[in-house]
RNA sequence: GCUGUUGUAGCUCAGGGGUAGAGCACUUCCUUGGUAAGGAAGAGGUCGCGGGUUCAAAUCCCAUCAACAGCUCCA
C-alpha cells in the first residue's frame, strides 16, 4: 500500500500502482470525468501512470494551468497525427502547449506548403481522429532505441532533439499511428477534445535560430466544450476591436504615411492633445521629485556614440551617419538621450553636495528597427522617451531607485494600470563577456535592484541574461488587447557610461569620485504607452486626459447660437468643448458622439435655452437630467480637480 | 531581416482577362427633428508602384514598396 496525501492534508491509502485516474474515480465519478492530469510531489503526471510510492497529490482539471497544459499538449499531438495522415512524409519539430492553445512546428517537405485555407481540412481530420478515441500511451525507451526509431522515420528534427538528451530520460507518447518524443504529460486519450480551431500558420526558425531552416508553425486551440470555443472566438473579435491601430484611426489620434517612411508615426491634433497632457502630468510629478527638465538636439556627433559604446554595439544596425558638407564630419540621429545628458553633467565640476542630479527630457530618439518588427505605435523607428538620468553617489543608489519606483507606481495608479508585471533583468552568469563593466559594479547594481524590490514588496520575475549590455534593469510590462506583452516603464542602473564619459564629482574627502547613473522612463515611450493606454481603455480615456471632454448638441439649428454661447462659457473655464452643429437629428448626433467616446454630451433645445440650462448625457451611461450651465462646469472642473489633487 | 498573407473610393470591404461596385463618410438640397443611424441628389478610384505575357491586364506572371501574422532582434 502507498500513502497519498491530498491538498487538504488528509491521507488515504491506495494499492501500489494505483493511477491518478483511479484515485479521482474513488472520490467521485464527476471528478474522474473532469480530471485531466495529476500532480505527484509537485510534478505533473499522466492520469494513467501508476503511482508506486507515497506521494502528495493534486488533481488538475480544466481550471488549473496544469490541466489546460496537458489538454493542449495532447491537442498538439492530435494535430500532428492528423498532419501525418494528410501529408505523408511530414517531419516534426516541436509542438508545445502555450498560454492560449498550442502550436506545432513542422516541415512538410520541399515544395509542399500548408496555407491558411488548408486548416479546415486539418481540423476535420482531427475531429475524425477524436472519434476513434485513441489511447495515449507513454513509453520509456533508451536513447539508442529512440534514435533508431526516428532515424528510420527520417525525422532529422527529432533525432537532433534526442541527441541532446541524457540517456534514460527519454519518453515517447503514442496515439494511433503517431509516436512523438515527448516529456508529457498527456490526457489518457484524445476523446476529451471536443472543439478544435486552428488559428493561423506562420514561419518559425528551427530552434529559434535565425541561421537555420524555417519551419511551418501551425497555431491552434481546443476546448472541452463547443461553447467555450465560441466564447473564445468572440473574445478574440472583441480584442481586435480594442486594437490601438484601429481605435487610433477611428479617433484620429495618430497616422503613418508611406511617403514619410515606415515606422515613423505622426501625431494628429487629438493624439497630440492627449500626449501633451500625459507629459504635463509626468512633469508635474517629476517637479515634486526634484527633477530638472533639459532639452538636447536630435543629432549628435558620431564620436559621442563611439564614446558611449553604442556605436560599436548598434552602429551597423542603425540609421547610417549623416555626412555634413565639411569633410569627415559624421552625425547620428540620436538613438539614446543619455550621452547628451552625460555631457550636460560635465558642463561644470560637480560636488557631492550637488548629487543626486536628475535631468529629465521628453527626448525623441531614432532607431533602425528591423522592418518586420514594426507594429503600430508599439514598435516604431522614431519615438519619444520620457527619459531622465539620475547621477548619484553610490551610497544614494538604492534610495534613488526606490524613488523612481514611487514615480512609476504613481503613474500606473493614476492611469489604472493595476495588472502590470515586473521583471528584474540580470546578466547571464555564463556569458559575462557579453556585458561591459566590472564584476564588482554589476554585483552591486544587481543587489540594489533586488533589495529595492524587496523593500517595496514588489513581486518581480527574475530573468538571467536579459540585462542591457551596460547594466541590470527593472522593467514593467503590461499586456495588450491580444495578450502580447509590452514593456512600458524601465529603470536601469549604469556604472558604465559614467566610466566612459569620465564623469566625476568631488567628495567630502576632496577626492574625485565616479557617480552612478540611473536611466529611467516611467512611460517607456510616449508612443508605446499611448498605444497600450488606448487598448486598456478601449479609447474611453479618463476625463482629465481625453482630447474632447464635452460636445454640445443643439436639438435643431435654431439653437446653434445658444450652443456656441455655452461653448464659449465652458471654454473660458478651461473645458475642452466643441459644438456638433450639423444639420442632423438629435438621435444621430448622440450616436455619432457616443462612438467618438466623448465623455459628456450637452443637449440643448428650447427648454434649456429658456432656462439657461443644459441636458447632460454621459458617454456609455445615458441621460443624466438637466442643470444650470454653471452647475455643469463645476461638475466637470471638480471631477478633473479631484483626480489631479491626488497626485 | 526571414516565412507566409494582403493591397480596389477618406474608411470597411465585394468583384475579377474585355477599360470598376456596395455601405459608411463627404458635397448640395429637402427636413428643424428631444436622447444611439430622417430623406433625395451628387461628387469621388489610371484597382500600391514598375515591368512582362496578351488583340486586350485591376484581374495572370515577375520584381518592388507598404500593411498584417509569426519567427529572430530590441541600447
Amino acid at each position: 500500500m502507498i500513502k497519498i496525501t491530498f491538498p487538504d492534508g488528509s491521507v488515504r491509502e491506495f494499492a501500489k500502482g494505483t493511477t491518478g485516474f483511479q484515485i479521482a474515480e474513488s472520490i467521485s465519478p464527476r471528478l474522474a470525468q473532469e480530471v485531466l492530469a495529476v500532480g505527484i510531489n509537485g510534478e505533473t503526471w499522466d492520469l494513467n501512470r501508476p503511482i508506486c510510492e507515497d506521494a502528495t497529490i493534486k488533481l488538475y482539471k480544466w481550471d488549473d494551468e496544469e490541466g489546460k497544459h496537458a489538454y493542449w499538449h495532447t491537442s498538439a499531438h492530435l494535430m500532428a497525427e492528423a498532419l501525418q495522415e494528410l501529408y505523408p512524409g511530414m517531419k516534426f519539430g516541436i509542438g508545445p502547449a502555450i498560454e492560449n492553445g498550442f502550436y506545432y512546428d513542422v516541415d512538410p517537405g520541399d515544395g509542399v506548403q500548408i496555407k491558411e485555407n488548408d486548416l479546415p481540412a486539418i481540423e476535420a481530420k482531427m475531429m475524425e481522429l477524436v472519434l476513434r478515441k485513441e489511447a495515449v500511451v507513454r513509453q520509456d525507451v533508451s536513447k539508442a532505441e529512440a534514435l533508431k526509431m526516428f532515424e528510420a522515420k527520417g525525422d532529422e528534427y527529432k533525432t537532433e532533439l534526442i541527441s541532446d538528451l541524457e540517456d534514460g530520460t527519454i519518453t515517447l507518447y503514442s496515439q494511433g499511428n503517431f509516436t512523438d518524443l515527448c516529456r508529457g504529460p498527456h490526457l489518457p486519450d484524445t476523446s476529451h477534445i471536443k472543439a478544435i480551431k486552428l488559428l493561423s500558420v506562420a514561419g518559425a526558425y528551427w530552434r529559434g535560430d535565425e541561421s537555420r531552416k524555417m519551419l511551418t508553425r501551425i497555431y491552434g486551440i481546443t476546448f472541452p466544450k463547443k461553447k467555450m470555443l465560441d466564447d473564445y472566438l468572440v473574445l478574440l473579435e472583441e480584442a481586435k476591436k480594442r486594437d490601438h491601430r484601429r481605435i487610433g484611426k477611428e479617433l484620429e489620434l495618430f497616422m503613418f504615411s508611406e511617403t514619410v517612411g515606415k515606422g515613423l508615426p505622426m501625431w494628429l491634433p487629438r493624439g497630440t492633445s492627449l500626449r501633451l497632457r500625459l507629459e504635463d502630468f509626468l512633469k508635474k510629478i517629476q517637479r515634486r521629485f526634484d527633477y530638472e527638465q533639459v532639452i538636447t538636439p536630435h543629432i549628435g556627433n558620431k564620436q559621442l556614440y563611439v564614446t558611449s559604446g553604442h556605436y560599436a554595439k548598434y552602429g551597423k544596425d542603425s540609421f547610417q551617419p549623416i555626412h555634413t558638407p565639411e569633410e569627415g564630419e559624421e552625425y547620428l540621429l540620436k538613438p539614446m538621450n543619455c550621452p547628451h545628458h552625460c555631457e550636460i553633467y560635465k558642463y561644470k565640476p560637480r560636488s557631492y553636495k550637488d548629487l543626486p542630479l536628475r535631468f529629465a527630457e521628453f527626448g525623441t530618439v531614432y532607431r533602425y528597427e528591423q522592418s518586420g518588427e514594426l507594429h503600430g505605435l508599439t514598435r516604431v523607428r522614431s519615438f519619444t522617451q520620457d527619459d531622465a538620468h539620475i547621477f548619484c553617489r553610490p551610497d544614494q543608489l538604492k534610495e534613488e531607485f526606490l524613488k523612481v519606483m514611487d514615480i512609476i507606481f504613481i503613474i500606473f495608479k493614476a492611469l489604472d494600470f493595476e495588472n502590470f508585471e515586473a521583471q528584474i533583468s540580470l546578466r547571464d552568469p555564463e556569458n559575462k563577456e557579453k556585458y561591459i563593466g566590472s564584476d564588482e559594479n554589476w554585483e552591486k547594481a544587481e543587489r540594489a535592484i533586488v533589495e529595492a524590490c524587496e523593500e517595496k514588496g514588489l513581486k518581480a520575475r527574475v530573468e538571467l541574461g536579459e540585462a542591457a549590455f551596460y547594466g541590470p534593469k527593472l522593467d514593467f510590462m503590461v499586456k495588450d488587447a491580444l495578450g502580447r506583452r509590452w514593456q512600458l516603464g524601465t529603470i536601469q542602473v549604469d556604472y558604465n557610461l559614467p566610466e566612459r564619459f569620465e564623469l566625476e564629482y568631488t567628495g567630502d574627502d576632496n577626492q574625485k569620485h565616479r557617480p552612478v547613473m540611473i536611466h529611467r522612463a516611467p512611460f517607456g515611450s510616449m508612443e508605446r504607452f499611448v498605444a497600450v493606454l488606448i487598448e486598456h481603455t478601449a479609447g474611453k480615456f479618463p476625463l482629465w486626459l481625453t482630447p474632447d471632454q464635452v460636445v454640445i448638441l443643439p436639438i435643431s439649428e435654431k439653437f446653434n447660437d445658444y450652443a456656441y454661447q455655452i461653448a464659449k462659457e465652458l471654454f473660458g473655464k478651461d473645458i475642452r468643448v466643441t459644438v456638433d452643429d450639423r444639420n442632423e437629428k438629435i438621435g444621430r448626433k448622440i450616436r455619432d458622439n457616443e462612438l467618438k467616446r466623448i465623455p459628456y454630451m450637452l443637449i440643448v433645445g428650447e427648454k434649456e435655452a429658456e432656462n439657461g440650462e443644459v441636458s447632460v448625457r454621459r458617454q456609455g451611461e445615458g441621460d443624466k437630467g438637466s442643470m444650470k450651465v454653471a452647475e455643469f462646469s463645476d461638475l466637470i472642473t471638480d471631477e478633473v480637480q479631484k483626480m489631479m489633487e491626488q497626485y
